[in-house]
DNA sequence: CGTTAAACCGTTAACTCC
DNA sequence: GGAGTTAACGGTTTAACG
């Protein structure tokens, strides 16, 4: 006996989304949100989909503030250096990526990264794959935006999807009108603010080379972060032990990576190490 | 602790282009 | 018709809730 099925397959449409449909479902989303339930979504909004197929259109194609396609070199570049740090958690590497989807994301790597990045089909982009000023490039964007990306409580980027309170009607995005501008002088946050601070957003600006501005919202919009991104930033960057649950005595922040690595020398390369005394350079301390 | 729903990610069907 | 691309599905894992 396999597990019942999430909905009752004969009275749900498959395939293709029409523009009927969407146009159904995003005229619900905007009027009623969620209300906390994709599965009882589409009856209420009178469309014969499964609740699954709702939550996916919605996040995937018709949300605002989506990107689909024209990739840029940075987003290259972040895309393999995360990947090569964590893997195919495609809903991590989404979460560095304002607007960006898990399914693009993974979808991009497939067709078209890995088959320029990684000539002989490796699962990171090994030096000997690039020259010493990509990788150096790489590494060096690499820390920056790894510790830049370590959210504080009060930061995340406007344009993130993956903000999503299950508990609320609201709608599952980040409303950029709440969004301040502040300067962020440092792109490398001190570490011990770092971890004090909250793993509790989602989205964080993580583009660019220390001068952009970041963003910050009011409290009450942290409420609508996403907790699976929240989780997923705890999953795969680590636990982070000490003074709550962070520093050391020494000062030393000591990391442990959960995920399932990859390779050790490319991860060092990358700045991973357990022991961040090696990151004090890149770290300005 | 069992159940349910959401989130996630690998896979593939469907589509487009050459 | 084969290759490349993308949207969507299916199955599994995780989180939330009673």
């Amino acid at each position: 006996m396999g597990r019942a099925p999430c909905c009752d397959k004969d009275n749900v449409k498959k395939g293709p989304w029409c523009p009927e449909e969407d146009a159904t479902l995003k005229e619900y989303l905007e009027k009623h949100g969620t209300g906390g339930n994709w599965i009882a979504l589409p009856r209420k909004a009178g469309l014969k989909r499964c609740g699954k197929s709702c939550r996916l259109r919605w996040l995937n194609y018709l949300r605002p503030g989506i990107k689909r396609g024209g990739f840029t070199e940075e987003d290259d570049k972040i895309i393999c250096t995360l990947h090569g740090s964590i893997g195919s958690r495609w809903s991590v590497i989404a979460s560095q990526l304002p607007g960006r989807t898990d399914n693009d994301i993974k979808n991009y790597w497939n067709t078209k990264l890995k088959k320029t990045l990684l000539p002989g089909n490796s699962s990171c982009p090994k030096s000997e794959n690039m020259s010493n000023e990509t990788t150096n490039e790489i590494r060096h964007l690499n820390l920056q935006q790894f510790w830049a990306s370590i959210p504080t409580a009060e930061t995340y980027d406007s344009g993130n999807s993956a903000c999503f309170d299950t508990n609320s009607n609201a709608l599952p995005y980040s409303s950029e009108s709440n969004v301040q501008n502040y300067d962020s002088n440092g792109l490398v946050p001190d570490p011990s603010l770092i971890i004090s601070r909250s793993m509790q957003v989602s989205g964080f600006h993580t583009s660019g080379s220390g001068s952009e501005n970041y963003s910050k919202t009011s409290s009450q919009d942290l409420s609508g972060l996403s907790t699976s991104s929240t989780l997923a930033l705890e999953n795969s960057y680590g636990l982070w032990s000490g003074i709550n649950g962070s520093v050391k005595e020494d000062g030393i922040m000591h990391m442990d990576f959960g995920c399932e690595s990859h390779d050790d020398e490319f991860l060092n390369g990358f700045g991973f190490q357990e022991d961040t005394r090696e990151l004090a350079p890149y770290l300005g301390n």
